[in-house]
DNA sequence: GCGCTATGTTACGTTTTTATGACAATTAAG
DNA sequence: CTTAATTGTCATAAAAACGTAACATAGCGC
């Protein structure tokens, strides 16, 4: 699976999980931890591509960890997100200063916390490969706009290839036609549940060429599923 | 498939929106809004199952709104989980006092979120589902609407399904025909018993693919019982 | 075993839900 | 401006799920 990684280090529980989720959501892959001893720990695990990390931690600060990983070579390049509570303004010329790349004040919407790791990701060039999401041997591209399966490209319509986006980062669960409309139309548009079935019919007729119709399921009186088993 | 509906009552725009986002993920259908007049409004249109609310909220307060609420005959029965920020606790008393169901602090997890509010949809009967329950080696997942046995996957009609979900949570105990059509039909509809028993015997017929249909056992003279044991 | 009743099974008509093809409107491309 | 592609909607076909009746079978008291 080639979706983003993003490590989040922040004590509170609360807010570390709300923060996964988001990500998860946005189609991140969030790995998470309460200090910079286990932070540590998952460093060498794997390598984030981007550290999303509280100012307040207890042992090491964040602040403290984070200038330690700026002066490592081996980690300077992973960019790093400072968060902190509202009305610690004057925090965020010191994080800029020790190299955090970006700098944000609880609370925050979804859409700030997104936008503002997109705008790092891509400042920093990593954001290429956001591009791509990996389900089984599909890969979704969002930079070329394309589907491939297996060896074989193909193009979708603007419809079809949000509608593969939203099934590829959420595959195995149901979705009722309006959860589809909300999640891929968008909320506040006005269509027809029945347009949901039209564009699933077109989706499949187009994955039925490689011999995937039926990885778009039907779910009898519920909706539609997306999964590698049938 | 309507989801439940939830309304949040908040006027910080990013608390809003993340209550909203994690809602809608969770399976909700979150409506939104910032103050108590708009939240008339949207009261109005449609009566949602559950409203979250901001204790502080500019013009008339949440407490003030809530308390209005559980006076309107109309608005009573929709249960209020109250949001506040940390520290203030000794308003959770008050906040019971005038009827709320629940009490949160921020910030909170999403998880925390979730389970509270299922909490109280299960408690004021509106709600009943449990996303994954297990019996045995079977698993039946809501959530992806699959029954799994061993390791194989397999769909169910949702009459079926819900048949099922009934007696995984019911095990080893007897429910006559009337019992299972109250319980697994509803109680409003009328229908033949024997039906029951049709169904019953596709549920067997599914389960015999898999040598388990003695787990589905006639109780002569009174119904039927869903055990492990033969 | 006999007769009676409860349960199992099957077939069938009905209802509900989903799939599909066609069309018009809109948008994008050339 | 023309042409092609995309998209939403509708009408209709097809499929799935349901409920019911009819008949078969099995269990139980006598």
């Amino acid at each position: 699976m080639s979706r983003l990684s993003v490590l989040v280090v922040e004590d509170e529980d609360a807010i570390r999980e709300m923060l996964a989720m988001v990500l998860e959501q946005s189609g991140f892959e969030a790995s998470q931890c309460a200090d910079a001893e286990v932070a540590n720990l998952i460093l060498q695990e794997r390598m984030p591509d981007l550290i999303v990390l509280d100012w307040m931690l207890p042992g090491i600060s964040g602040i403290e960890w984070a200038r330690r990983l700026k002066k490592d070579q081996f980690y300077r390049e992973i960019p790093i997100i400072l968060l902190t509570a509202r009305g610690e303004e004057e925090d965020k010329v010191r994080g800029l200063e020790i190299g955090a790349d970006d700098y944000m004040t609880k609370p925050f919407s979804p859409k700030e916390l997104v936008a503002r790791i997109r705008a790092v990701l891509r400042r920093t060039g990593k954001i290429e490969d956001l591009a791509q999401i990996t389900l089984g041997d599909m890969i979704l591209d969002s930079e070329q706009h394309r589907l491939t399966i297996g060896d074989k490209q193909l193009d979708v319509s603007p419809t079809e290839f949000r509608l593969m986006q939203f099934f590829m980062t959420h595959p195995d669960k149901v979705y009722s036609r309006t959860q589809l409309l909300d999640q891929v139309w968008g909320r506040s548009v006005y269509i027809e549940e029945r347009t949901v079935d039209v564009h699933i019919r077109r989706l499949r007729k187009i994955l039925a060429e490689y011999g995937r119709e039926e990885m778009v399921q039907t779910v009898r009186g519920f909706g539609y599923r997306f999964s590698l088993i049938s």
